[in-house]
RNA sequence: UGGGGCGUAGCCAAGCGGUAAGGCAGCGGGUUUUGAUCCCGUCAUCCCAGGUUCGAAUCCUGGCGCCCCAGCCA
């Protein structure tokens, strides 16, 4: 049973089982799980699949879970990541409480392990070159060659490792490796690299270290000083478990922690490399991290996704180890459920097309009553304006429509949403033979939408009151890339979608919406969800998603 | 001719030897002052081929396909 005020929902999927078992077997006492970012980039939806996972987890079997970034790498990393980082975990809905950490705050533990190995004849420094490291490798289906440093003695690696660390020699000049085996099948156990020497400041420890462990050295150790029980990752780190393993098993550490991989998620007509995300900040291409059409949880946000919806995408996606891409439209389906229960509902024009009621009286007007969210009495009703000219949209009008087109056409009759039915008498255009202007009569008999008679209109419009609307700039998005799968073809950038933001001028609200606050859902009714921008010093909204569509529909058909 | 995974409907995904859950999308219909919402209905024999079994998506064998790995990134 999904319980709506519960974050904790992640649904069935492998990794609860396993937990399941666990703790049927008594294998723990409690279990304890982890998000471990590196704080060198946003968060995006991919993160959050996986934010939901670690917490939900920890949450549903009251255990707990950690926020623990992983900054080893300090040529890539920086405070505003990290920042960035806490206010989305939050954001999404989930508290680490007291539990933050760094993998840099065990950079001292991780260091005299290291010497342990050292001392214990399994790692050992090598003075090769990058280049010569990647040549003695082997590759895919050659073993590998043992370096001509591999049998020096642990007391000349210890000597040279604690030299490294004094800062004695240059980047790249040595690195210490373990010693495991040069012909293993699985690459990662070909000796692999546990620190190296990096001049670069830590947003952290600063200049404290000029030797950085490496992932491989740093992870796993990190999960056993916390009591990670389930220590959740990606695919692609499947190949790094035996070496996961083997640290744990050569090291004393205080803990036995497991890792488990899932699938990490792929949506359509978006990219969730945090290379290509970074790129598309770096050149330009968006306005930053939190522009709408990011796929970052910042740039989710700041389009009017809220987080409950997020969380029930990721419950709908499942966690499972096979690689999947998913459709776009569960997102929007996920996106429009929750919006659809909390979003208030609102009038508003984006392509205005005046309407002048001839029969309306000239200095005219009246309030009729709005309801604000027909699923949910509590919200309440609103006045609106109406009088003598008014704005619709120009969609909503067409001089010789098709069959299946109902709304307003010369001679045809609708109703205005709250209002009255009203006849499209006259139709007005410029010297290019545009139409500006649609001159109507309405019937008094049926103010609020109902015609005593009985009579019925095929569609009912939303419209505003020329003279109380408001003007705001609307902005239109659709997906980032042109194609589903992007980069496939080569070039990432090359299917970058030129007609990903379109911006409307001149669009007009009802005056309500001028003290709107933004992260704040409305619906335009008839058009879809909206919100207002942050940071625009002007009347600004971005649009989220819009609303179910089957006329659209039918005439792509046609 | 290396190692590790995965393969159930257009897209996700349950299933763990007993005769294919659920969701999204689609399609058909009903309600409706949003062509929205809501409500009904409809939509698969499980990559292929053998085998074991009274019975297999589930077990065995052999194929085929896809993904990941050769950073001093994570």
């Amino acid at each position: 049973m999904a319980s709506e005020n519960s974050v904790t929902e992640t649904g069935n999927n492998f990794v609860r089982d396993i937990i399941r078992a666990d703790l049927e077997a008594k294998r723990h006492s409690e279990i304890v799980t982890r998000f471990p970012p590196e704080p060198n980039g946003y968060l995006h939806i991919g993160h959050a699949k996986s934010i939901c996972l670690n917490f939900g987890l920890a949450q549903e079997f009251q255990g707990r879970c950690h926020l623990r970034f992983d900054d080893t790498n300090p040529t890539k990393e920086e405070q505003e990541y990290i920042d960035a980082i806490e206010r989305d975990v939050r954001w999404l809905g989930f508290d680490w409480g007291s539990h933050l950490y760094y993998a840099s705050d065990y950079f001292e533990q991780i260091y005299a392990w290291a010497e342990y190995l050292i001392q214990a004849g399994k790692a050992y420094v090598d003075d090769s070159s990058i280049e010569e490291i990647r040549e003695m490798r082997g590759s895919l289906t050659e073993p590998g060659r043992n370096s001509p440093f591999r049998d020096r003695s642990a007391d000349e690696s210890l000597d040279l490792f604690r030299r490294m660390r004094a800062g004695e020699f240059p980047n790249a000049s040595r690195v210490l490796r373990a010693k495991i085996d040069m012909s293993a099948g699985n690459i990662n156990l070909r000796d692999p690299v546990l620190y190296r020497i990096l001049h670069a400041e830590h947003p952290r420890t600063g200049t404290r270290w000029c030797i950085y462990p490496t992932y491989d050295f740093a992870h796993g150790q990190s999960d056993a000083i916390e009591g990670i029980t389930h220590s959740i990752c990606t695919l692609e780190f499947e190949d790094h478990r035996p070496l996961y393993d083997w640290f744990i098993e050569n090291l004393p550490v205080p803990a036995r922690p497991r890792q488990y991989e899932f699938a990490r998620l792929n949506l359509d007509y978006t990219v969730l490399s945090k290379r290509v995300l970074t790129e598309l900040v770096r050149q330009g291409h968006v306005s930053g991290w939190n522009d709408p059409r990011m796929p970052t949880l910042a740039g989710l946000r700041r389009r009017g996704v809220p987080a409950a919806a997020l969380r029930d995408f990721v419950r709908r996606v499942g966690v499972a180890r096979a690689n999947s891409q998913v459709d776009v439209s569960m997102f929007d389906f996920s996106i429009r459920e929750v919006l659809n229960k909390t979003a208030l509902r609102r009038m508003a024009v984006l392509r205005p097309l005046k309407v002048v009621i001839e029969n309306y009286p000239a200095d005219g007007s009246e309030d009729l009553e709005a309801i604000n969210n027909p699923d949910d009495p509590a919200a309440g009703t609103r006045r609106i304006r109406f009088g003598r000219e008014i704005y619709v949209e120009r969609d909503d009008f067409m001089e010789n429509p098709p069959k299946q087109f109902f709304r307003l056409s010369p001679g045809r009759e609708v109703r205005l949403r709250y209002a009255y039915f009203i006849t499209c008498r006259e139709v007005i255009k410029d010297a290019q033979g545009e139409v500006v202007e649609l001159r109507c009569s309405y019937d008094p008999e049926t103010r609020g939408g109902n015609a005593p008679d009985g009579r019925k209109v095929k569609a009912t419009l939303h419209w505003v009151a020329a003279a109380e609307s408001i003007p705001a700039e609307i902005r239109l998005y659709d997906h980032l890339f042109c194609r589903p799968d992007p980069g496939a073809a080569g070039d990432v950038f090359a299917d970058l979608n030129p007609a990903s933001l379109e911006v409307l001028s001149g669009c007009r609200l009802e005056p309500i919406l001028a003290e709107a606050k933004a992260e704040e859902p409305v619906q335009f009714e008839r058009l879809g969800y909206f919100c207002r921008d942050t940071g625009s010093e002007s009347l600004v909204f971005n649009r989220t998603v819009g609303l179910r569509d089957s006329y659209a529909k039918t005439q792509q058909t046609v």
